[in-house]
RNA sequence: GGGCCUAUAGCUCAGAUGGUUAGAGCGCGCGCCUGAUAAGCGCGAGGUCGAUGGUUCGAUUCCACCUAGGCCCA
C-alpha cells in the first residue's frame, strides 16, 4: 500500500482539475447587500431595464400607497417584495413594467401625531401651519420607509415616486371629487358620529377611548294596539298590549323612530296576572312584573331572565316569530309619534328584551336600520349635546342631565318596568376624558346606488381575476352590502371638499366653470390654497347663487376620507404618470384591502369611468408568530424586518417571502428564519460548486458531446424552468422556492454533481467528456440564476457577476430562461428514474457494509447486483458506466435466479438483491479509485491505467 | 354575532374525481468522507392528515357541527 503520506500524494493533486473560485461559501449578506444596492444604484440599473423593454408589452402593477407613518414592519415587507418578485419576473419576460412606488400621506393618525408634538400649543396654530406641519412629518416618514423598501431590494422609481400630498395629486382629487359631484353621486346627508360635546368636535375612532361609566339601565314599555296585532296573534285585541324595551341611554328615547326584532327569535305575548300582588302606581322602585291585565311582549329567549331581573310573571298567551313583526306600528311612549317595527340581525338575547330601540341619530346599528327603513336620522341634540327645540320639553337639557327627567316623564305615563343603575365600558373622549354621544351630524356622501354604481361594481368584480378565487365573494358580499360612502371628515389634514355653498339658501356651486377653476387652483397651489382663500376668490366677480340670487357664499371646510385620495390614485398615477398606462394588470395587496384599498379604487374607477381599474388584484394574508398569532406589543411576538436584515440579511426575507404561501397568513419564527438560511446555503452552495467547476471553461459548445447522464440533467433543467415559469405566471412563489432547493438537493448535489466530480476532476482537461460536463453546467448555472433572481435577487446577481463569458451586465437584463424542447427527453427521465431506484438500492447496501465498517468510501467497495429481467435488460446497455453511477470501484450485474447468500434484498425492487465486496486491486493515489492495475506502470505504481493515460 | 379564509411529520410545502404501507426537502439521530470542507455523501426515525358526528363497502379527501387561528365588519 502507498504511503498516504508521501510527497507523490500532494503531486497526484496538483494534477487535478479541482474546483476554483472566488465565489465565497459565506454569504455575507448583511455586509455585501448594501454594496450591491449601491452598485445598482451607481450603474442605473432600473433604468435600463426599463429602456430594455420600452416599447414591448407593458406589464402594469399599481403601487398601494403604504400610509407615512412610521417605520415599515414585516408586513411592508412581504408586500413589497411580493411585488418586486412579479414586477423582476415580468421584466425578464420582456414586458415593460415600471413600478411607482407610491405613499398615503394624508389623514387623521399623521395629524394626531402632529397635534401631540405641538402639545399645548395645537389650539393655537392656524390650520395653514398645522398643514405644513403635517406635511413635513409626511415627507419624513416618506424618506424613512423609500430608504428601508430599497434596502430589501426593491426596484422602482424610488426617485420619482407619487405623493398623494404632491400638488398634481391633491389636484387630481379635487378633480375627481368634482367628476363625481358632476354626475350626480354627491349629496349631503346626515350619519351618527362619535361626538364630543365638551370639546364641541367629531371624533374618530381612533380618538375615543373606552372606560367605566355609570348609566341608568330603564326597561321601557311601547304600547301597541292589540287590534294591530290580532290577525297574527289571536286573542290580543282588547288587550293592553306592550313591546318592552331595555336601553342605558334613556335621553335617545326621544329619538326613537323603530323598535327592531330578530326574523328567527320567537318572541312571546306574557299576561301580567299576578292579581294577589297588583303593583300599585305610582311605579314600585324595586321592581315589579307589571301591571295587573297588561300583555308585555319580549323574545322567548329572554323569559327566564327577565322573570330574575324585572319580576316578569304571567301567562304565555301568545308566540310569534320575529318575522312576522315587522311593519307594525307602536306608540312612543311620550312623544306624539309611531314607532315602525323593524327586523335587524344585530337584535340578540344577549341583554336586553329581544327587542331593541331604534334612534337612527344615535347610534351606527340604528342608522343603518333607519337607512334600511326610510327612517328620518334624527338626532334632536345641538353641537353642546343640549336638546333643541324638536324637544320642546327638553329643550336647553345636557343629555346625560336629561337622563333623569326622562325617567320622571316614563314613570308618569306608566311607561317605565324598571329603573336600576349600572356600570359599564363607554366610550370617552380622549382629550377631555369626558363621555362623548353618538349623534347624527351632516355628512357627505357618495351614493352607491346612483346611476346603478352598486351593480356596476358587482358587474365590474366578476370581470376581475381575483388571487386567490375567494377573493372575488369576500368583496362582492361586502360591496353587496355597504351603505353610501361618507367621504367627508372633520380634520385639517386633507383634501379639502371644494364645494360652495350659498349662505342664503344652502345650496351648492355645481357649475362646471366654477370646479374647473377650482381643480386648476389646486393643481397649481395645492390644496392650501382652499384654506388661503375666501369662498369669492374662486367665483367668477359677481356670481350669483342659481337657485336663490344670492351673492353670498361660504366654503365647505370638512375634508376628505383618505380612502378617496388612494382610491383615485388609478386616475391621479396611472392615467397621468406617461410611464404607466390605465388600467393596471394588477393591484397586490393584503386582505384588508378588500374592504379598503381594492374597494375605493372599484368605486372611484367605476363611479367616473365606468370600468374596474384592475385587471387581477391579488391578495396575501397576514403575517403571524410560530404558533399562528397575530403579532402584537402585548404579547411580545412582533418581528421586524429591520431585524432579520441585520441578523441575516434581506435575502433571507425575501426567500422567507417566497418560501410561504401567502394564500393564507404566514408564519415567521426564528426556526423558520433558521430553515431558510439553510436552504439559502445549499442553494448558493450548488451555485459556488458549479463555478469552482467553470473556471477554466473555454466557453465553446460542446453540445454534441454529451454523455446520456449529461442529457438527462438538460432534460431535467428544462423541466425545472418550465415548471418554475408556470408557478411564477400563477403567483406560486412557493412553487418556485421548492422547486429550485429540491433541484439543487436532489437532482445536482446528491445525484449529477456527485457522480460528475470523478470526470470534472481526473480526466484531462480539455477532454471532450469534461467539457461537455462544463458546458451542461454552464447551462445550468446560467438558467438557475435566472431562474432565481426575483426571488434572491442579491444573490443571483453576485453569482452572475462571476460567470463567464458574453452576457448582459446584470442578471436583471437577461432573458428570462426558456424551454429549449430539444433537450426535454420524457423518456430518458423515464429510464433514469429506475436507475436512480436502483441506485438507492445499492445505496442501502452499502449502508449496511459501511456500519460495520466492512468499507468506508464507497470506492472501496465492488457491488454485484442481482436482478430481475427487466432490470437486468435496462442496466445491461449500461455495464460501463454503472461503477459510475453507484460511485463504486467495480459493479457487476447478474440475472437474478433464487435467493443469494449474504445479500442485501431490496423490498423497493422485487427481486432485486445486491452483494458488497471489497473493490479488486489498490486504491490509485490520483482519482482513488481502486483498481487491479495500481501498481502496474512501474513510472508511475500509484495509479490506475485511466489516471496513467491522463497524466501522460 | 355576521362575511371570507385556514388547519397534512419539529419547520416549509406536495397529495388524493373518496380506494393498496400519506410524499418531498430541511431539521433531528447514526455513520462515511476530508479533492464543494463553517462544505459534500449515505442510511434511519418522525404523521390517529385539528376534534366529533354523518354519507359510503371504504373518508385524511364529501357534508354537518365543534375547536383553534387570521382578515374585515358588528
Amino acid at each position: 500500500m502507498p504511503n498516504t503520506d508521501s510527497p507523490k500524494r500532494k503531486d497526484y493533486k496538483d494534477t487535478l482539475n479541482l474546483p476554483q473560485t472566488g465565489f465565497q461559501m459565506k454569504a455575507n449578506l448583511t455586509q455585501r447587500e448594501p454594496e450591491m444596492l449601491s452598485s445598482w444604484e451607481k450603474n442605473r440599473l432600473y433604468e435600463k431595464m426599463q429602456d430594455k423593454n420600452r416599447g414591448n408589452r407593458h406589464y402594469i402593477l399599481h403601487d398601494g400607497p403604504p400610509y407615512a407613518n412610521g417605520h415599515i414592519h414585516i408586513g411592508h415587507a412581504l408586500n413589497k417584495i411580493l411585488k418586486d418578485i412579479i414586477v423582476k419576473f415580468k421584466s425578464m419576460q420582456g414586458f415593460y413594467s415600471p413600478y411607482v412606488p407610491g405613499w398615503d400621506c394624508h389623514g387623521l393618525p399623521i395629524e394626531l401625531q402632529v397635534d401631540k408634538n405641538l402639545g399645548e400649543k395645537k389650539d393655537k396654530v392656524d390650520i395653514l401651519e398645522k398643514r405644513r406641519l403635517c406635511k413635513e412629518y409626511a415627507g419624513k416618514f416618506v424618506d424613512i420607509q423609500r430608504e428601508e423598501f430599497k434596502r430589501l431590494g426593491v426596484f422602482g422609481d424610488w426617485g420619482e415616486p407619487y405623493l398623494t400630498m404632491a400638488y398634481s395629486y391633491e389636484g387630481a382629487i379635487v378633480r375627481e371629487f368634482s367628476e363625481f359631484v358632476k354626475r350626480g353621486y354627491v349629496y349631503k346627508g346626515k350619519k351618527p358620529v362619535h361626538w364630543c360635546p365638551s370639546c364641541v368636535t367629531a371624533l374618530a375612532e381612533a380618538e375615543v377611548e373606552y372606560s367605566d361609566k355609570e348609566s341608568p339601565s330603564v326597561f321601557v314599555k311601547f304600547e301597541v294596539k292589540g287590534e294591530e296585532l290580532n290577525a297574527k296573534m289571536p286573542g290580543l285585541a282588547g288587550k293592553k298590549v306592550f313591546f318592552i324595551i331595555w336601553t342605558t341611554t334613556p335621553w335617545t328615547l326621544p329619538a326613537n323612530l323603530a323598535l327592531a326584532f330578530h326574523s328567527d327569535l320567537t318572541y312571546v305575548a306574557v299576561e301580567i296576572n299576578d292579581g294577589n300582588n297588583p303593583p300599585s302606581p305610582p311605579f314600585d322602585k324595586g321592581g315589579m312584573g307589571g301591571f295587573s291585565g297588561e300583555v308585555y311582549i319580549v323574545a322567548e329567549g329572554r323569559l327566564e331572565a327577565l322573570k330574575d331581573r324585572i319580576g316578569l310573571a304571567g301567562k304565555v298567551i301568545a308566540k310569534i316569530s320575529g318575522k312576522d313583526l315587522e311593519g307594525i306600528n307602536a306608540n312612543h311612549p311620550f312623544i306624539q309619534r309611531k314607532s315602525k317595527t323593524v327586523l335587524a340581525d344585530f337584535v340578540s338575547l344577549e341583554e336586553g328584551t329581544g327587542i331593541v330601540h331604534i334612534a337612527p341619530g344615535h347610534g351606527e346599528d340604528d342608522y343603518k336600520v333607519g337607512l334600511q327603513y326610510g327612517l328620518d336620522i334624527y338626532a334632536p341634540v345641538d353641537d353642546k349635546g343640549k336638546f333643541t327645540k324638536a324637544v320642546p320639553e327638553l329643550e336647553g337639557q345636557f343629555v346625560f342631565k336629561a337622563n333623569a327627567q326622562i325617567i320622571e316623564i316614563l314613570k308618569s305615563k306608566n311607561a317605565l318596568i324598571k329603573e336600576e343603575k349600572i356600570t359599564h365600558s363607554y366610550p370617552h373622549c380622549w382629550r377631555c376624558k369626558k363621555p362623548v354621544i353618538f349623534r347624527a351630524t351632516e355628512q357627505w356622501f357618495i351614493s352607491v346606488e346612483h346611476n346603478g354604481l352598486r351593480k356596476k361594481c358587482l358587474e365590474e368584480i366578476d370581470r376581475v381575476n381575483w388571487v386567490p378565487k375567494w377573493g372575488r365573494d369576500r368583496i362582492y358580499n361586502m360591496v353587496s352590502g355597504r351603505p353610501d360612502w361618507c367621504v367627508s371628515r372633520q380634520r385639517a389634514w386633507g383634501v379639502p371638499i371644494t364645494l360652495i355653498r350659498c349662505d342664503e339658501c344652502g345650496d351648492f356651486v355645481k357649475d362646471e366653470p366654477v370646479l374647473n377653476t377650482i381643480i386648476k387652483l389646486v393643481e397649481e397651489n395645492g390644496a392650501d390654497i382652499w384654506f388661503g382663500k375666501k369662498a369669492e376668490e374662486f367665483l367668477p366677480e359677481g356670481y350669483k347663487c342659481k337657485k336663490c340670487g344670492s351673492g353670498s357664499f361660504s366654503k365647505e371646510m370638512d375634508i376628505l376620507d383618505v380612502w378617496f385620495d388612494s382610491g383615485v390614485s388609478h386616475a391621479a398615477v396611472m392615467e397621468i404618470n406617461p410611464r404607466l398606462s390605465w388600467p393596471a394588470d394588477m393591484y397586490l395587496e393584503g386582505s384588508d384591502q378588500h374592504r379598503g384599498w381594492f374597494q375605493s379604487s372599484l368605486l372611484a374607477s367605476v363611479g367616473t369611468r365606468g370600468t374596474s381599474p384592475y385587471r387581477t388584484v391579488l391578495t396575501h394574508g397576514f403575517v403571524v408568530d410560530g404558533s399562528g398569532k397575530k403579532m402584537s406589543k402585548s404579547l411580545g411576538n412582533v418581528v421586524a424586518p429591520q431585524e432579520i436584515i441585520k441578523a441575516n440579511g434581506a435575502e433571507i426575507l425575501r426567500l422567507w417571502v417566497s418560501a410561504e404561501d401567502y394564500r393564507d397568513d404566514i408564519r415567521i419564527s426564528k426556526e423558520i428564519i433558521d430553515r431558510l438560511t439553510e436552504a439559502y446555503r445549499k442553494i448558493r452552495n450548488t451555485a459556488r460548486f458549479l463555478l469552482g467547476n467553470l473556471n477554466d471553461f473555454d466557453g465553446g459548445d460542446y453540445g454534441n458531446d454529451l454523455l446520456e447522464i449529461d442529457r438527462w440533467a438538460m432534460s431535467r433543467l428544462q423541466q425545472l424552468t418550465k415548471r418554475i415559469t408556470a408557478s411564477y405566471e400563477n403567483y406560486a412563489f412557493h412553487e418556485v422556492y421548492h422547486l429550485l432547493h429540491n433541484f439543487c438537493i436532489v437532482d445536482m448535489s446528491s445525484f449529477y454533481l456527485d457522480i460528475l466530480k470523478d470526470r470534472l476532476y481526473t480526466f484531462r482537461s480539455d477532454s471532450k467528456e469534461r467539457r461537455a460536463a462544463q458546458w451542461v453546467l454552464q447551462n445550468i448555472l446560467a438558467t438557475i440564476t435566472k431562474l432565481m433572481s426575483p426571488i434572491i435577487s442579491f444573490t443571483a446577481e453576485e453569482i452572475w457577476g462571476f460567470i463567464k463569458g458574453d452576457k448582459e451586465e446584470s442578471v436583471f437584463l437577461a432573458s428570462f430562461p426558456k424551454t429549449d424542447e430539444k433537450y426535454l427527453d420524457d423518456a430518458l427521465e423515464g429510464k433514469w428514474s429506475r436507475m436512480i431506484t436502483i441506485r438507492n438500492e445499492v445505496n442501502k447496501a452499502l449502508e449496511i457494509r459501511r456500519q460495520n465498517k466492512f468499507i468506508g468510501n464507497s470506492l472501496e467497495a465492488k457491488v454485484i447486483l442481482y436482478l430481475p429481467e427487466q432490470e437486468f435488460n435496462l442496466l445491461n446497455e449500461y455495464r460501463d458506466f454503472l461503477p459510475s453511477l453507484f460511485i463504486v470501484s467495480g459493479a457487476e450485474i447478474r440475472q437474478a435466479a433464487g435467493k443469494v447468500e449474504s445479500a442485501y434484498e431490496s423490498e423497493e425492487v422485487k427481486g432485486m438483491s445486491v452483494v458488497v465486496e471489497r473493490a479488486e486491486g489498490g486504491k490509485c493515489e490520483r482519482c482513488w479509485n481502486w483498481s487491479p492495475a495500481v501498481g502496474t506502470f512501474s513510472d508511475a505504481p500509484e495509479l490506475c491505467r485511466r489516471c496513467y493515460t491522463n497524466t501522460k
